[in-house]
DNA sequence: CTGGCATGTCAACAGCCGTTGGCCTACAGT
DNA sequence: ACTGTAGGCCAACGGCTGTTGACATGCCAG
């Protein structure tokens, strides 16, 4: 109970990371050329790419890999910057410390599926299938959920993909407006609960599963969360 | 690419734990009393209780809240030895090292419900209601998924308690024995899937769900999983 | 009473971690 | 051609970690 506060010099990551997240493009870096505040920041950006913009992906990409790999303790700043093929404080230099590293790393697009124009009934197949495909194909999305459960910055993020992604798009399908959130959170326990076994876990039996017996399962249950009337 | 193997020397998390899983009960530790090889060797450590039974257990219960709490690799051994008043050697004495103290305290009972005495058309309410309750009364499962997804060790702990005390309850209701095991599986993604975002990434619109909208919504998901003819 | 052993504390080691500051190099603007 | 600055490396610091060995203390058998 005693040591249980960070102290205020050295890591202290949960905080610095909860503060780090709003701000995930790398804002108040010391290099920016010379034009300060400038209205149109992002066209300027783009207009004058950096030099260092390749180390940059790099570092990301590694961080990426390392993250979902080996969760946010275990993945090291040393082990990121090397697999980069540059200095660790090169990490520091551009992305602050290690939890704006962490922040700029895990912006993910989810990329939901368009249910607008599906049939209603179809809903559950295509999702489950949407899911199965990306997750497959993605480490990134595997390794988020490793990473958003160890780490309360990293739930955080998966609260706010969730929020601004998937619930938008299946309230445009739901029927009954208000209830949209809690089908949502539903939808959302069978499909990570899912990855969570399959991926993670390497439960046997979930992993056993075939594509398609896995979408035969799975989407009659999607489909009641999303269009069954409340019980 | 070149640190990645744990070295000889030091912690070498990974493979020690890998290893100390399968005796998880405190063996080949250095104080045994007199007799060696006791053909009765729990009759003989029940009959004369050791004088430090209870530090092992104050360390158990402080091990098993910090890994809960904070996952394998933030919870530290110093941090144990605080919460159980004691010495951070002590620890070692008595469990070898940190893979051997996880091992010991990650074994957990799930208390899987009785389903052969239910009404079979009532066993999905019954199981969503059982999991329900018990995870929201002991935080030690709440803790065991966060350490298995954290960690290799973990995983293979979760695979066990899902083998030998999910498996076998579920197969006794289950129709055809030969799709136990997938049917098993589907379960526990939904289960699991659940407590991952109600008590783990605590996404709010499962967080706001009562108790009873949970049983309403994923009974009729047990149940479909369980006795259901294969789609 | 005395020796042995379990119990426990203290201090330290070596290693890894995030992070910092100084120094060098090469490019771009003038 | 010169200079400022961004890009990059190197070495180091302080702190925390798991782990170890030497040393104290108290219980119990003989």
């Amino acid at each position: 109970m005693s040591d249980h506060a960070p102290s205020a010099a050295g890591s202290a990551p949960e905080e610095a990371l909860a503060a780090a997240l709003p701000g995930t493009s790398d804002a108040s870096v010391p290099g920016d050329s010379g034009a300060p505040a400038d209205p149109a920041a992002d066209a300027a950006r783009t207009a004058r790419p950096r030099r260092s913009d390749a180390t940059r992906a790099a570092i990301l990409a590694a961080a990426r890999d390392r993250f979902a790999e080996d969760g946010y303790e275990r993945a090291t700043i040393r082990a990121i910057a090397g697999d980069a093929g540059i200095d660790p404080s090169m990490v520091m230099r551009y992305y602050g410390n290690k939890a704006g590293l962490f922040a700029a790393a895990s912006t993910i697009e989810v990329h939901a599926p368009d249910l607008a124009h599906v049939p209603r009934d179809e809903a559950g197949v295509r999702f489950v299938r949407h899911f199965l495909e990306h997750w497959e194909s993605d480490e990134t999305l595997r390794g988020m959920m490793r990473v958003g459960v160890t780490n309360e910055a990293g739930a955080q993020r998966m609260r706010e993909v969730f929020a601004e992604q998937i619930n938008p798009v299946l309230a445009a399908v739901c029927p009954v407006p208000e209830e949209a959130r809690a089908r949502a959170g539903l939808i959302a326990s069978q499909i990570l609960g899912m990855a969570l076994c399959r991926y993670v876990l390497r439960l046997p039996p979930t992993v056993d599963l075939s594509h398609e017996e896995i979408v035969a399962w799975l989407a009659p249950t999607i489909q009641r969360y999303l269009t069954a009337e409340h019980p």
